[in-house]
DNA sequence: TCAATCCGTATC
DNA sequence: ATACGGATTGAC
């Protein structure tokens, strides 16, 4: 923002609404440019208003405010104060100026916009995502508000509490001995340099205490650190480690489920500079921390990471951008290598710290594949002999060496998919036709709709009439059953989905968990086994091999290495490439092969991909207006049935319980299908297509068309 | 000729 | 989204 032209500002004197009085313009600066909180695409820009000479003081750059726009009054954040508008009608007065807290920094304001501009959606949108509601009580109750004071940026910051810049510290043992790259990069850190990291964790590394002391490197570089990791599990070790590196006092942790008084307490914090460390969920990736010195991500496979709200960033993306504005290093950071990272390598982007080679194998279980030609009846999942032999030996032999073991079980549940016996189709709910499961051994016959939740006692199967049904997938619960028959007496543990994860035991126990859910055994597991893995292989997804090897690796990593008895069996076919790349211990070639198939068949990241679904007529003007870069490509339209792939036929209207016709009033629901097309461009023109875009989204909302139309940049379901 | 209504456009 | 203005339509 330069300096504007020196028109007058208006005085706005017929205005008579204003509380008690005509209201003169501040002095100085008497424009504020304001960002408005409305939700429509063309309105994606800053206005102008007059400040009250009363407002003078508070009002400052990254106050949120109240405006009238368009004859109604709607919030907005204050993005700066300049002497005059390029405006040609006369401006309004901000009505309200909130709160003295400068919430939205200028570095955030423009990663909000970078980020809009990325994902082809509104700022608006993604302040949503960056900056919690205000909690009045919480900005009351805190000493100290910056009221009035004229501070300059840096005295912001206040990095006091008897807590300077700590000393430069070593070089952890770890960075140094264990990865080539790893001495350049910290002390690249701790220099306060720029550099990248595409970080390959050891098996069994203690990755939260090598990320607190890359955090610790920045803090004596006089900066601060922003670590995101996928879920609250993660985020306590995360905490825990940091407590450790850099005590109590430095760093704090942003969830969403803080609750809003807690969330925006320790955002202000901050925001303050009271805390220059940020460890946190995908929110937290926008958090204000205070002179940026690394940004750092773990896991950035893990689909947690992707917002699931419009313009729906991705963590990685986001720290990105950050890392770009501010030149301030990155780490990303896994036990796998996702093909986006492997991008970054490739266009030196980012540069790998991965382990010495004989390091791997020093520390690496011993992993072996028991596919079907090891399991009698393998292609029924149900069958008996779904766990292979083998594997009982080896959960036996860590048992009776007094090791946990681990059981990682795809999916949660009983038996999470059955169906019909006689013609094998998906068992289907008499009511919705969502598919059916059993909840669980305790009633054998009934069934249960996993979409509407109706309870079937009596199944008839829709085609064939058969009444029988027979397991098609077994869950974690099942199978805990199955394995705690095997050894009596043992312990069983069962973790998964969101519910916290129970303590492992330093001595024998079984742990079943889904994906994800893994807990942390205390000396590490002495064996672990990966179950089901043809069905992780063979799901219809473009990222099914990366994110199947991504969660192997993330469950074989927690076992012990080989010269301490650690085994893994891994149920898949040990011909397949991912199986192989889990037994090599290789995600950084299989990421490089990942990468080339997505080369050679036109995927994303090797292209920029963005999606447009909406009703067949939204779609068809969206495709009609759109104003495509030279290259780019559309696929499709194909219609969209919301309905899993394995459907027999298509759901062919729609009840919604009430009965009540659908009098297509609503073009988004009258003819019921909806459409989606995929644009596919080069790297090149990933800017342009992203601008085509939100034209598009632009031109759409200026014509009340604006609904009904959802764009998705690097859409996470492709297939 | 005036008012009710539609449509398009701006929203500081 | 509204809100407003100009054009259009319809009834006196």
């Amino acid at each position: 923002m330069t300096a504007a032209p020196t028109r007058p500002p208006h005085p706005a004197g017929t205005r008579r609404r204003a509380p008690a009085g005509a209201r003169v313009a501040a002095a100085t600066l008497p424009v504020a440019r304001v960002l408005v909180e409305v939700p429509l695409a063309h309105l994606d820009r800053t206005f102008d208003y007059l400040i009250d000479e009363r407002d003078d003081a508070v009002a400052r750059p990254g106050v949120r405010v109240r405006v009238r726009f368009a004859g109604r009054r709607v919030g907005g954040f204050l993005l700066a104060r300049v002497a005059g508008s390029d405006h040609a009608g006369s401006l309004s007065f901000v009505e309200r100026v909130v709160s003295p807290e400068p919430v939205l920094t200028a570095e955030v304001a423009e990663l909000v916009r970078a980020v809009a501009d990325r994902y082809a959606g509104t700022v608006a949108d993604v302040l949503r995502l960056a900056v919690p509601p205000r909690h009045a009580r919480v900005e009351k109750a805190l000493a100290d508000p910056p009221g009035g004071a004229e501070m300059s940026e840096a005295s912001q910051v206040r990095p006091d509490r008897g807590l300077g810049r700590p000393p430069a510290p070593p070089v952890p043992p770890e960075w140094s001995g264990d990865y080539p790259a790893g001495t350049a990069f910290f002390k690249a850190i701790r220099d306060g340099r720029p550099a990248r990291a595409v970080w390959q964790a050891l098996p069994g590394e203690d990755w939260p205490s090598r990320l607190a002391e890359a955090a610790s490197a920045a803090l004596s570089a006089g900066r601060g650190g922003l670590l995101i990791v996928p879920d609250a599990t993660d985020l306590a070790r995360l905490d825990a480690a940091l407590t450790i590196v850099l005590g109590a006092d430095r760093h704090v942790t942003l969830t969403a489920d803080l609750g809003p008084a807690e969330r925006y307490r320790r955002f202000l914090a901050v925001r303050r500079g009271e805390r220059m460390v940020v460890a946190g969920t995908r929110a937290a990736a926008f958090a204000p921390v205070a002179n940026l010195g690394l940004v750092a991500v773990f896991d950035d496979g893990d689909d947690l990471l992707a917002e699931p709200r419009a313009p729906y960033p991705h963590v990685r993306e986001v720290l990105m951008l950050r890392s770009l504005a501010r030149s301030c290093p990155m780490l990303m950071g896994g036990f796998a290598r996702t093909a986006e990272a492997q991008l970054l390598l490739d266009s030196g982007w980012a540069q790998a710290v991965v382990p010495f080679r004989p390091l791997v194998r020093a520390r690496s279980p011993w992993i072996r594949a028991a596919g079907a030609d090891h399991v009698a009846g393998a292609d029924s999942a149900a069958a008996p002999a779904r766990i292979p032999p083998v594997a009982f030996q080896v959960a036996r032999a860590a048992l009776a060496d007094g090791a946990p073991v681990l059981v990682q079980v795809p999916r949660a549940g009983y038996l999470p998919a059955v169906a019909c016996e006689h013609c094998r189709r998906p068992a289907r709910c008499r009511r919705c036709r969502g598919p059916l499961r059993m909840a669980g051994p305790e009633t054998p016959g009934l069934l249960q709709c996993s979409w509407c939740g109706a309870n079937e006692a009596a199944f008839r199967c829709g085609a064939c009439g058969g009444t029988r049904i027979r397991a098609t997938t077994v869950g974690a619960r099942r199978t805990a059953e199955e394995i705690g028959r095997a050894f009596p007496g043992v312990p069983i543990l069962n973790s998964s989905g969101s519910a916290g994860r129970p303590q492992v035991p330093d001595g024998p126990a079984i742990v079943v968990a889904t994906p994800g859910a893994e807990p942390v055994a205390p000396t590490g597991y002495g064996a672990a086994l990966l179950l089901d893995g043809r069905l992780l292989l063979g799901r219809p997804d473009l990222r099914a091999a990366e994110e199947t090897l991504r969660r192997w690796l993330a469950a074989a990593a927690l076992v012990r290495p080989a010269r301490r008895g650690g085994q893994v069996i891994v149920g898949a076919e040990a011909a397949v490439s991912t199986v192989q790349a889990l037994i090599r211990w290789d995600p950084a070639g299989h990421a490089e092969a990942e990468l080339a198939a997505r080369r050679e068949l036109g995927f994303p990241p090797a292209v920029a991909m963005a999606s447009i679904d909406g009703s067949q007529e939204a779609i068809m003007d969206a495709l009609d207006r759109l104003q495509l870069p030279p290259d780019a490509e559309v696929l499709g339209p194909v219609p969209l049935d919301g309905s899993d792939p394995d459907a027999d036929h298509q759901v062919d209207g729609v009840t919604d319980g009430s009965g009540a016709l659908k009098l297509g009033l609503d073009p988004d629901v009258g003819d019921g299908s909806r459409l989606r097309a995929l644009i596919r461009a080069p790297l090149a023109q990933r800017k342009a297509l992203s601008a085509a875009l939100h034209a598009l989204a632009a031109g759409r909302s200026a014509r009340k068309l604006g609904g009904g139309l959802r764009i998705t940049v690097d859409p996470v379901e492709l297939i």
